[in-house]
RNA sequence: CGGGGCGUGGCGCAGUCCGGCUAGCGCGCUUGCAUGGGGUGCAAGAGGUCCCGGGUUCAAUUCCCGGCGCCCCGACCA
């Protein structure tokens, strides 16, 4: 419960998220080092995630499945750069029912494979393509170095899975899938994020190419919040995934994989919290609203009460995702905090005054004090909460917005490439060689984080080596 | 895997150096009374293999040896 306060964000960033993390019971360590345990309330928020993105996936033609945790060992070492990748990482199966097993097994850190032995059987004409589907579930991979829901040892997501007749169409679906991922951060999450391309050292183990949405944190450290991969025929020659096209010519296909994890709660409380707490966007927030009533005898709660549940009525009649805060055990003022804390956007208070001024007050989490609070009449209350969670969703938007475009620097030489990234991203011209990208990372341990998709005409020179360059990349330090 | 730190009621810690009596403190929890528009007060309670194993000793939370676990920094890493 709200005990105490939290460390301030500036203080220490990451101590205050992981208080934050467990205080707004989000979630919890397991017994197992680097689990977690997803606790009601973030996973409430997790299924909102899930819906905003599972309604973009179907209206894109996508189709959900579910295929197994466990992946025969062999599978992994079907494609080279897959299984160079992933090895260090996995948790392996060798005992099963008391008996060890001919072959491990091994949990997966994603499904590329068993998923593309599984099209290599479905797939045999062109008529069967494309085959778009995705995969909500879990995966393992054993870090040595964990934090909730960043980086933890299993983790939940969705990973997308499509085969195609072309390249073309293939590459295309990756870029698709990287728009639906960007607008659901930009416009469910008022998470802003950088579409862009991923370096050959950076991308997926196993990828053509990699896409990526990159956003910054509160602490101006980046993270990589989506990721769509171009797989080219990769997967498709390791596992015999082909089809006959239409002049009975024998094809590999080309594949895609896209995924998006839990990681992104930790990109919502990462951005937006603050002091008090979380704040989270209204379009994913599990409660939008939360009504405190405020009595202090049987006479005022009975009149406090009548409107209060009028008010709740309405504003449920509307859809509106709300809480009533009955507790006769903790004071207003506490409950203030709390819901704070747990990053309610709206807090709609009625007391006996209201009930005689037939008003209610209303407080934005997103503006402290009185700056967010004010006096609005019981009538057209649930348009007036609409109109302000979508104002508050806004608001979010536009501040993040903001505070990462402020810590984007554009150095003008090396020296001041260095300085930059001790606090922020820079955004600079790389002539995109390995050398010099790795002697940014050892200067100053910020990677490369993408090479936007969108990007302004013209040539400059490298940063870091001088010479010519055609492209402009983002450095910061990462999660 | 390298360097450092820490394991004591649910949580955060003190005590251990220099062994000894009933192992304390804050928060939380339970009960009661008061309180109630910004983290409410008072009172009475419940709750402990002092990480595990071995050694030294009349006596070990404390000293010694071994083990396990966790955290931080580094390396590694979608």
């Amino acid at each position: 419960m709200a005990d105490e306060k939290l460390t301030p964000r500036n203080v220490d960033f990451s101590e205050w998220y992981n208080q934050l993390v467990l205080k707004a019971e989000l979630a919890d360590y397991a017994p197992v080092r680097g689990c977690m345990v997803v606790r009601p309330y973030g996973w409430a928020l997790w299924e909102n995630i899930q819906a905003a993105l599972d309604r973009r996936f179907k209206d894109t033609g996508h189709v959900n499945a579910a295929f197994p945790l466990l992946i025969p060992k062999s599978f992994l070492e079907k494609e080279k750069e897959h299984v160079e990748g992933f090895s260090p990482e996995l948790a392996v199966v060798t005992i099963g029912g008391g008996e060890t097993l001919e072959e491990p097994l091994i949990v997966r850190p994603t499904s590329e494979t068993i998923i593309g032995y599984m099209y290599s059987k479905w797939i045999q004409s062109w008529r069967d393509l494309p085959v778009l589907i995705n995969q909500w579930g879990n995966v393992v991979r054993w870090e040595l170095r964990t934090k909730l829901f960043l980086r933890t040892l299993e983790f939940y997501w969705q990973e997308g899975h499509t085969a195609h007749a072309t390249e073309q169409e293939a590459r295309q679906e990756t870029l698709r899938m990287l728009d639906v991922y960007a607008d659901f951060a930009v416009n469910e999450a008022a998470v802003p994020v950088i579409k862009g391309i991923k370096s050959e050292t950076e991308k997926f183990a196993g990828a053509v190419m990699s896409t990526t949405i990159e956003a910054m944190m509160g602490d101006t450290r980046a993270l990589q919040s989506g990721t769509s991969h171009f797989l080219g025929q990769n997967f498709a020659k390791a596992f015999e995934i082909q089809y006959l096209d239409t002049s009975n010519t024998l094809q590999f296909c080309w594949t895609t994989s896209w995924g998006l994890s839990t990681r992104f709660i930790g990109a919502i409380i990462m951005i937006h919290g603050d002091d008090q707490g979380l704040i989270l966007p209204p379009r994913l927030a599990p409660i939008q609203a939360v009504i405190v009533p405020i009595y202090k005898n049987d006479a005022e709660k009975a009149a406090v009460m009548a409107v209060a549940n009028k008010s709740f009525a309405e504003l449920r009649a509307a859809g509106i995702r709300l809480k009533m805060d009955e507790r006769e055990e903790v004071t207003p003022g506490f409950k203030y905090n709390d819901w704070e804390m747990r990053g309610v956007p709206l807090r709609i208070e009625i007391g006996p005054k209201d009930v005689e001024k037939n008003s209610v007050a209303l407080a934005r989490r997103d503006k402290p004090g009185r700056e967010g609070k004010s006096f609005v009449p019981q009538a057209g209350l649930a348009g007036t909460v609409e109109r302000l969670l979508s104002e508050i969703q806004a608001a979010l938007l536009e501040k993040a917005t903001a505070f990462r475009d402020s810590n984007i620097h554009d150095p003008k030489d090396y020296a001041e490439l260095t300085q930059a990234l001790q606090n922020g991203w820079a955004y600079s011209w790389w002539c995109g060689s390995k050398e010099c990208e790795a002697k940014v990372k050892e200067d100053t341990k910020a990677s490369t984080r993408c090479i936007p998709i969108e990007q302004e005409e013209g040539r400059g020179n490298c940063i870091v080596c001088g010479k010519k360059a055609e492209k402009k990349v983002y450095f910061g330090r990462s999660y």
